[in-house]
RNA sequence: GCUGCUGUAGCUCAGUAGGUAGAGCACACCCUUGGUAAGGGUGAGGUCGAUGGUUCGAAUCCAUUCAGCAGCACCA
C-alpha cells in the first residue's frame, strides 16, 4: 500500500503497486500527458516505473530543467540505435547527456565521416517518429555479463563485470536496441522530439585514458525546442566571430608561424596591449609590496632535479646541451629560480611575508595536440610570484591575495569567477602529514576570503593544494587563469629557511600565485571577452585623426602632436580616401575614437568625434578632446588613484 | 601524443572526370578633393604546405612529413 507524498503536501495511498504514469493521470489529464518523468525519493525515475513503497514524489513536465536532461539521454541512446541499424558491425560503449547535449562513443574500425552523420541524424528523426516504447528491465550482474559475452560485445562486458556480482543493473529498451543503462528515460522515443542535431565526430579513448584503444565520439546538441536549438546554433556562430584567433589576425595583433609552433611572434598592436596590461600589473604589485625580480631562462638540470621538476616533468622541458657537457633546461617555472634570490643571505622572519614577483617567461614543451592559438602555447609569460612566509602568516596572505585578484579581475572586466580547490594529486612529493597540513591552510584561508569553491579531486600541484581561477571563453572553454598553491615541498627541497624569533632556523612556506596567469592566455581571453573592442586604456590605437580632404592634412597633423604628447595612442590617416571609407575601415579595426576634421573644424579649432559603436559626432574644442581622451583612456589603477 | 578533417595570391575562398591556376577584398599607380560604415579605372601577386612516387602530363591520384582545426589524453 504505498503513500505517496506530492510536493504541494497533500498525499495519496494506493491499494497496489502504481506508477508515476498512474499518479499523474489521477491528477488530472493535463498532468498525465505533461509528465515525463519523476524524482522519487531524490532519485530519478521513469515515468512507468512501478513504485512499492512509501515516497515523496515529484512529475518532471517540459518545464523542468531535468527534462533537457532526460532529452539528451534519449537523444545518446536513439543515435546509438540508429547507428547500429545504419552499421551493425559497431559496438556501442557508453553515451550520456552532457552540457548542451549529449554523445555516444562506438568502436568501429571505419571511422564515421560527415557524410555519414547527416544519414544517421537523418535515421534518428525516423526513431523519434517510429515512437517506439522505452521499456526499463532489471537483470543481475551475470545475466548482464552472459548478455554481452554473447553478443561479443567486450566493452559492455568490461562496464558490467566492474560492477559487484551481488546487484542487479537495470537496461532500458526500445525498438531493438537495448542498453546498460541507469535511467530514467522517458516512455517513448517520441518524447524526445526533433530538436537536436549532430554536431562533430571526434576520437575519444576508451573510459578516458590514453592506452586503451581509441572509440569514435559522435556528438550532438539537444534542446526542447526548435527556437531553443536555433538559438544555440546562432550562439556558435557568434563565438566564433569572437575566436581570439581570428581577431588576433584581423586586428593586426600577432601571427604565429610553422618554424616556431606554439610561440607568438606579436606585432606591434599586439606588443602594445601586452605592454600596457604587464605594466599595468606592476603598478598593481608594487603597490602591493611584492619586489619584482628577473631570474635567468636556462638553468642547470641539476637544479631541476633538486626541485623534482626534473622527475615529474623532464620530458615537457627543453633542453640545450652545451660544449663542456652540461644540460641546462629551459625554465618551466620560475619558483626554483625564485627560491635561489632568496636564500642569498640570512632570512629573518622579520623579513617574512617576502613577496617575490616576476613576469616570467617559461617554455614548456606541451604535446602537439594541446596547443590552442595564443591560449596554450609553448612560450609564454606568468605574472608569477612567490610568497615566502610563515605557516601563521598563510591565512592573511591568501586573503590578500584573493582580494588583489577580484580587484584586478575587476579592472579587466570579469566579475563572474569560478573557484577550484585542487587537492592532493596520486603522484606527489611530500608525505601525508605535510599534505594535511597545507590543504587544511588553504582550505582556512579560502574561508576566510569568503570564497565559494567548487572541490577538484587530485588536481594538485605535485608540491602542494591550489586554488584554480577559472574564466569561460566565447566558445564555452574553460581556462585556469589565476592559481594560488600553498607549498611546504620546495623550501624543503631547495633549503630555504629563515631564523624564527627564538633563534632557531625553519623553513618558511612559499605560496605560488599568478592572477592573470599566462598573460598571452589572458590577452587571448580579454579578445573574445570584448570580441576585439578593447576598452580605450587597452586599445593599441585609442584615437585615428582622419581628415575629410587632403587640405585639412597639415591641421590633423597638429592635432595628432598634440595628443601624442598628451600621452595618447594617437594615429592620422591622411589616404586619399572619403571620409565614409576611412570611418568603415577604422571601425572595423575597433578604434575608439575616429576625430574627423574638415575645413569647418580647422577654421574653428575643433574636432569631430565618433565613438566606436555610436552613429553620432561630437563636435569640441582640441583642449576638450585631449583631456576626455586622457580620462577615457586612463588604466583603471590610475584613474581611481586621481579621485 | 591519439583519431578524424583541412592546407591554392597578404586575407576570405572557387577550381567536380589529372591537360602547368581564378574571384572578391587588400596592395601599387592614375582619375576623383569627396562631411561620417566600401567613388572609379589600370596594374602587379601564386614552383597550389614540404618531400618522394604513379603518369606523356599532378593543385587534382598514392605514400611520407610538417602545420592548423575539432575532440580525447595532457596542462608544474
Amino acid at each position: 500500500m504505498p503513500k505517496i507524498a506530492l510536493p504541494d503536501g497533500s498525499e495519496r495511498v494506493y491499494e497496489n503497486p502504481v506508477t508515476a504514469a498512474q499518479i499523474a493521470a489521477d491528477i488530472g489529464p493535463g498532468l498525465a500527458k505533461a509528465a515525463l518523468a519523476a524524482v522519487v525519493n531524490d532519485e530519478n525515475w521513469d515515468i512507468n516505473r512501478v513504485i512499492e513503497e512509501d515516497c515523496t514524489l515529484r512529475l518532471i513536465t517540459a518545464k523542468d530543467d531535468a527534462c533537457l536532461e532526460l532529452i539528451r539521454h534519449d537523444c545518446a541512446h536513439i543515435l546509438a540505435e540508429a547507428v547500429l541499424e545504419l552499421y551493425p558491425e559497431t559496438q556501442v560503449t557508453i553515451g550520456p547527456a552532457i552540457e548542451s547535449g549529449f554523445y555516444y562513443d562506438f568502436y568501429r574500425e571505419k571511422p564515421f565521416s560527415i557524410d555519414d552523420l547527416d544519414a544517421i541524424e537523418k535515421r534518428m528523426h525516423d526513431i523519434v517518429d517510429r515512437n517506439e516504447e522505452i521499456i526499463r528491465g532489471e537483470w543481475s550482474r551475470d545475466e548482464a555479463v552472459e548478455f554481452y559475452k554473447k553478443r561479443n560485445e567486450p566493452f559492455k562486458v568490461e562496464l558490467v563485470e566492474a560492477i559487484p556480482a551481488n546487484e542487479t543493473v537495470s537496461y532500458y529498451a526500445q525498438g531493438a536496441f537495448i542498453d546498460l543503462c541507469r535511467g530514467p528515460h522517458m516512455a517513448s522515443t517520441k518524447k524526445a522530439g526533433h530538436a537536436f542535431k549532430l554536431m562533430k565526430v571526434a576520437g575519444a579513448y576508451w573510459r578516458g585514458d590514453s592506452n586503451n584503444p581509441m572509440l569514435q565520439r559522435i556528438y550532438g546538441t539537444a534542446w526542447t525546442t526548435e527556437a531553443d536549438l536555433q538559438a544555440y546554433l546562432t550562439m556558435l556562430e557568434e563565438a566564433e566571430k569572437r575566436d581570439h584567433r581570428k581577431l588576433g589576425k584581423a586586428l593586426n595583433l600577432f601571427h604565429m608561424q610553422e618554424e616556431a609552433t606554439g610561440s607568438i611572434f606579436w606585432h606591434p598592436n599586439g606588443w602594445t596591449l601586452y605592454r600596457e596590461i604587464e605594466n599595468y600589473v606592476r603598478r598593481r604589485l608594487d603597490a602591493a609590496d611584492y619586489q619584482e625580480v628577473k631570474t635567468p631562462q636556462m638553468i642547470d638540470r641539476s637544479l631541476w632535479e633538486a626541485s623534482g621538476h626534473w622527475e615529474k616533468f623532464g620530458e615537457n622541458m627543453f633542453t640545450a646541451n652545451t660544449q663542456d657537457d652540461k644540460t641546462l633546461a629551459l625554465k618551466p617555472m620560475n619558483c626554483p629560480g625564485h627560491v635561489q634570490i632568496y636564500r642569498q643571505g640570512v632570512k629573518s622572519y622579520r623579513d617574512l611575508p617576502l613577496r617575490m614577483a616576476e613576469f616570467g617567461s617559461c617554455h614548456r614543451n606541451e604535446p602537439s595536440g594541446a596547443l590552442h592559438g595564443i591560449m596554450r602555447v609553448r612560450a609564454f609569460t606568468q605574472d608569477d610570484a612567490h610568497i615566502f612566509c610563515t605557516e601563521e602568516q598563510i591565512n592573511s596572505e591568501s586573503v590578500a591575495f584573493c582580494n588583489l585578484l577580484k580587484e584586478i579581475y575587476k579592472d579587466f572586466g570579469f566579475t563572474d569567477i569560478r573557484v577550484k580547490f585542487s587537492d592532493r594529486p596520486e603522484v606527489r612529493a611530500g608525505d601525508d602529514a605535510t599534505w594535511d597540513k597545507a590543504e587544511q591552510a588553504l582550505t582556512a584561508a579560502t574561508q576566510a576570503a569568503g570564497i565559494k569553491t567548487s572541490h577538484n579531486p587530485g588536481e594538485g600541484a605535485f608540491y602542494g593544494p591550489k586554488l584554480e581561477f577559472v574564466l569561460t571563453d566565447a566558445i564555452g572553454r574553460d581556462w585556469q587563469c589565476g592559481t594560488l598553491q600553498a607549498d611546504f615541498i620546495l623550501p624543503e627541497r631547495l633549503g630555504a629557511e629563515y631564523v624564527a624569533i627564538d633563534g632557531q632556523r625553519k623553513r618558511p612556506v612559499m605560496l605560488h600565485r599568478a592572477i592573470l596567469g599566462s598573460l598571452e592566455r589572458w590577452i587571448g581571453i580579454l579578445i573574445e571577452q570584448y570580441a576585439g573592442k578593447m576598452p580605450p586604456w587597452l586599445s593599441p590605437v585609442q584615437a585615428v585623426i582622419a581628415p575629410i580632404t587632403e587640405t585639412t592634412n597639415e591641421y590633423a597633423n597638429s592635432i595628432y602632436q598634440s595628443l601624442k604628447q598628451a600621452g595618447i595612442r594617437v594615429q592620422t590617416d591622411l589616404r586619399n580616401e572619403k571620409i565614409g571609407y576611412k570611418i568603415r575601415e577604422h571601425s572595423t579595426s575597433k578604434i575608439p575614437f575616429i576625430l574627423a576634421v574638415g575645413a569647418r573644424e580647422a577654421e574653428a579649432g575643433t574636432v569631430a568625434v565618433r565613438r566606436l559603436g555610436s552613429q553620432n559626432q561630437e563636435v569640441m574644442s582640441v583642449n576638450e578632446i585631449t583631456s576626455l581622451l586622457q580620462a577615457e583612456c586612463m588604466p583603471p589603477d590610475l584613474a581611481s588613484k586621481g579621485k
